[in-house]
DNA sequence: TATATCATGTAATCGGTTACATGATTAA
DNA sequence: TTAATCATGTAACCGATTACATGATATA
């Protein structure tokens, strides 16, 4: 079986140039940390990569803007190649979702532990996600509000129309929301249950999901 | 910096033999597929890979039980050191969680998508979590009960304590539940925005959660 | 008859991370 | 004065996936 010669990272990154517009790499990876750090994470090295190697495909063309005292701006653009190929993904099932939990590993070993090593866990953890909701909450209100409605369905053409592209970030940073937000619900409840106040969790379902 | 020489995935590893008991390498694929999916995956090469790391480490040793027919069995024991070297573990903060996940990205650039792709791959999606949320309740009729009561937190020494493991994994499992429950909702929501039933997710944060 | 289970491993490849490298400007 | 921002890239390495390889037994 021969290899695909582009995936997810790739399609990330093509993504955001047909999304957003013309971009250098440094824009992109910052987009990547604040717009699509939900869904797929990326370094600045592998972006450099990606986009070198979409320009070999002519997914992507570029332009270099002169700049003093620092390196060039390289600003690339998508090409009609390159949305032909957002368009063919779009037709493809989606891969399996990878999970990579490492504080979930410790909890899930917690009889492990020393004493107090999966409390301070726990903490960095709770730390970590409430940052993440507070991002997303704000990041909702940076959402350009075209008419608020979602007209759907009826699309005279296949390729970006604005207010609908805003439709689905809203969509994509309201599921952040709700995830970070049963995340830290349950580390709330294990941080209790392990400072020995409460009994929760028992063998049953609980009622209130 | 000198590159550690064990990644979450070596204690993904090591922690099934603490946790379970002594077990092959096929044993522990099994317990990864259907205990650790929603914290980690490994293919079977790479826990091969990982047994022989620890057992260079010498955090685990290896009996050889001859079968007829088929491979030996090859049965892994943590050892000390390897016990050792888990709780070194559990007193380090968790790395930064991972997510990949190629449906947000299809949903992130659903304007180009062709028309009915985004809601083939919607229900893709559907079905691949539902059957997940359905393995995890499963898994909770079969974790042992041990008088289902949490005694946490005096605990007399850092080690295995049967029940205790037992409500570790229930958290655990909890929170797969919790987590597929959210991204079903959230899936089946999109799905009725985009089959233009229903308006949803506009730009206030729902009062539901 | 064909697939699934049991049981182990190697080889090739690539995705992804970390470190190295440079250097000016601006804000705390 | 230190750190962050802007701006690009290379090099090394390794984690992780996919494919290759073998072969008996049991089940649909």
């Amino acid at each position: 079986m021969d290899r695909p010669d582009a995936y997810p990272i790739t399609y990330s990154v093509l993504g955001l140039l047909a999304f957003m517009g013309p971009m250098s790499g440094y824009d992109i990876k910052q987009l990547f940390d604040h717009m699509l750090s939900p869904m797929w994470g990326a370094a600045h090295s592998q972006i450099y990569n990606e986009l070198r190697r979409m320009k070999e495909l002519e997914w992507v063309e570029m332009q270099r803007e002169e700049q003093e005292n620092r390196p060039d701006r390289k600003v690339y653009s998508i090409t009609s190649k390159g949305r032909e190929a957002l368009t063919v993904w779009q037709g493809q099932p989606p891969s399996v979702p990878q999970i990579r939990d490492e504080l979930l590993l410790k909890v899930m070993f917690g009889s492990f532990a020393p004493p107090n090593a999966l409390i301070a866990n726990l903490k960095t953890s709770i730390l970590y996600h409430e940052q993440r909701l507070a991002e997303y909450r704000q990041n909702l209100q940076h959402i350009p509000t075209q008419g608020a409605s979602l007209r759907v369905g009826s699309r005279p053409n296949p390729y970006a129309v604005t207010d609908e592209g805003d439709t689905f970030l809203t969509l994509i940073t309201h599921f952040a929301i709700d995830m970070e937000k049963t995340y830290l619900r349950w580390l709330y409840e294990i941080l209790d249950v392990m400072e020995g106040r409460r009994t929760e969790y028992t063998q049953e379902e609980r009622t209130t999901p």
